[in-house]
DNA sequence: CTGGGGAGGGGGCCC
DNA sequence: TGGGCCCCCTCCCCA
């Protein structure tokens, strides 16, 4: 009985092993099959992409050489009808030269970097006034340290070829565009920034898209002249942003992080930088160049460039941090019944104020620490040192009228809220008063009206010993010593004597270098 | 080195 | 007190 049963067991068990045998053999037929399946539609796939690659490699291989073609053509034109312009043009530059000769001129920044560098590529662009129009462009590709550098003039321009070189992409025509969907890319693409100007237009232009701005007197452009509050600037500062925002995801993704530096700088172009810290160490900065050139608003000179910044860099006074005033930065604090001008409330306020002073860079920087250039430093040295002057007399040095009113940058005291006012300029660079004849524009009424007086060849100081006039009453001051043979500056090295502080200082720096 | 010229900044005066 | 204006000092650039 127990036999049997064990038996049957047996048998059952050995039927149920073949049993499931059979049904795993099933399944991995099965599974072989689909997989079979898969892996065949799955090679007709590659298959399918590998001949498209190769298609699109040789199509890819076909336009390369047609650019390279394209490009080559297009620089031995430029080279055939102005070879030494570019060549000259840096040499100027590198020399400090580039003032207002009649055009104007545009930085190009070689956009996906944060920072320029010493070796980088800066295109100038002088324009000269005359019908030439030169389109400058750089582009920086990061990764792949591509560089292509273009310049043609007015004649050789074809705004498709312009956009090619930027783009590859054949056929756009040279109009505002601003595709939302590239402003989304990531932000270490291909960039390029590119301004044309001393011309009707200017053109802005990223890797991933065209701007182009017009910011010249060409009715059919532009319509009418960018006149302040013009509908025309938001749209370039939204251009403005746009480029600024996609240019280094790292660095410049907010304006919280690397306040005003954007556009609102100007200097040495051999040493543009959009880096705070770096802005600080360039030897030489011409910011009376560059916000006349790039950010005069409101003045349009005759070739009606005008181009304005204030919305974006009002934008980064903004975002200047609760802790910076003169309480934190100074540490002395206002308990002494003075008041401080909080400019932070008046730059929220007004949209028109252009801020784009060097000192207004060194906001979050050490002031002590932060070096700066000769330019920079001479700045600086009015500012903060203006009480050492042994002759014009600091605000805070010895004066009869309370100083009630405190900059809130320097804490330098003034007596009225006006003068602070004014002062504070200083810092925060901006410059309400523009030449209608050029421009040029100016932080106080007073000196734009003494500016005015180049354009009007207005001298009202005359020497009565001869029949030199001057603009400025203290250039006559100075040429009255040549009449009277005064020469009250004495070297205390040599005892040579000097008509001006300034021949004495650079006499001392030459021979004996005592001063710094 | 000198002188002319443009410009930045501070202070004072007057209305 | 604010605004305009002027003077002054200074610096820098250029010829």
């Amino acid at each position: 009985m127990v036999i049997n049963c064990t038996a049957q067991t047996e048998r059952k068990i050995e039927e149920n092993a073949s049993i499931m045998e059979v049904l795993a053999n099933a399944a991995v037929a099965e599974i072989c099959k689909l997989v079979d399946d898969d892996y065949a539609v799955f090679r007709l796939e590659i298959t399918q992409s590998q001949k498209e690659n190769r298609t699109l490699r040789k199509k890819l291989l076909e336009l390369k050489v047609a650019r390279e073609l394209a490009e080559k053509t297009t620089r031995e034109r430029v080279l055939a009808t102005r070879p030494s312009r570019v060549v000259d043009r840096y040499r100027r530059m590198a020399r400090g030269e580039g003032h207002y000769t009649g055009g104007h001129r545009s930085f190009v920044k070689p956009a996906g970097h944060n920072t320029w560098k010493d070796d980088q590529p800066i295109t100038v662009d002088e324009g000269s006034g005359t019908s030439t129009q030169h389109v400058i462009i750089i582009e920086s590709a990061e990764a792949a340290g591509l560089e292509v550098k273009q310049e043609r003039s007015e004649g050789e321009e074809d705004p498709r070829h312009s956009r090619d070189i930027q783009t590859g992409v054949a056929g756009a025509p040279p109009v505002v565009t601003e595709d939302p969907t590239t402003a989304t890319a990531p932000p270490r693409t291909q960039c390029s920034i590119t301004e044309v100007s001393g011309t009707p237009n200017a053109v802005l232009k990223s890797e991933t898209k065209t701007l182009t701005v017009h910011t010249g007197s060409d009715p059919e452009r532009l319509g009418c002249p960018p006149a302040p509050g013009s509908e025309y600037l938001p749209v370039f500062q939204q251009i403005l942003k746009l480029v600024h925002s996609h240019v280094d995801g790292d660095a410049l993704d907010t304006e919280v992080d690397v306040p005003s530096c954007s556009y609102t700088t100007e200097m040495d172009p051999g040493n543009i930088s959009l880096d705070l810290e770096r802005q600080t160490d360039q030897s030489k900065w011409d910011w009376n160049q560059y916000s006349s050139s790039v950010y005069s608003e409101g003045c349009l000179d005759k070739k009606g460039a005008v181009i304005v910044v204030d919305e974006m860099t009002v934008k980064v006074e903004r975002d200047v941090p609760p802790t910076w005033n003169a309480d934190s930065h100074l540490g002395d604090g206002h308990s002494q019944g003075r008041e401080v001008l909080d400019y932070r409330e008046s730059l929220e306020t007004n949209t028109n104020v252009t801020t784009h002073s060097p000192l207004h860079a060194l906001r979050d920087c050490d002031l002590v620490s932060t070096s700066m250039g000769h330019s920079n430093s001479h700045l600086f040295d009015q500012v903060l040192n203006s009480d050492d002057r042994a002759q014009g007399g600091g605000a805070t040095s010895g004066n009869s009228k309370e100083k009630r009113f405190l900059c809130m940058f320097c804490n330098k005291g003034f007596s009225c809220l006006q003068k602070v006012e004014i002062h504070q300029r200083v810092h925060t660079g901006e410059k309400p008063y523009s030449c209608n004849q050029c421009e040029k524009r100016f932080s106080r009424q007073d000196h734009l009206k003494r500016h005015q007086r180049v354009h009007t060849g207005e001298k009202p100081y005359s020497c009565t010993q001869c029949h030199m006039r001057f603009a400025q009453a203290g250039h006559l001051k100075m040429h009255l010593k040549v009449h009277t043979g005064e020469r009250q500056f004495a070297c205390t090295h040599c005892r040579k004597m000097f008509s001006e502080r300034s021949y004495l200082k650079i006499h001392q720096q030459k021979k004996h270098s005592t001063i710094k």
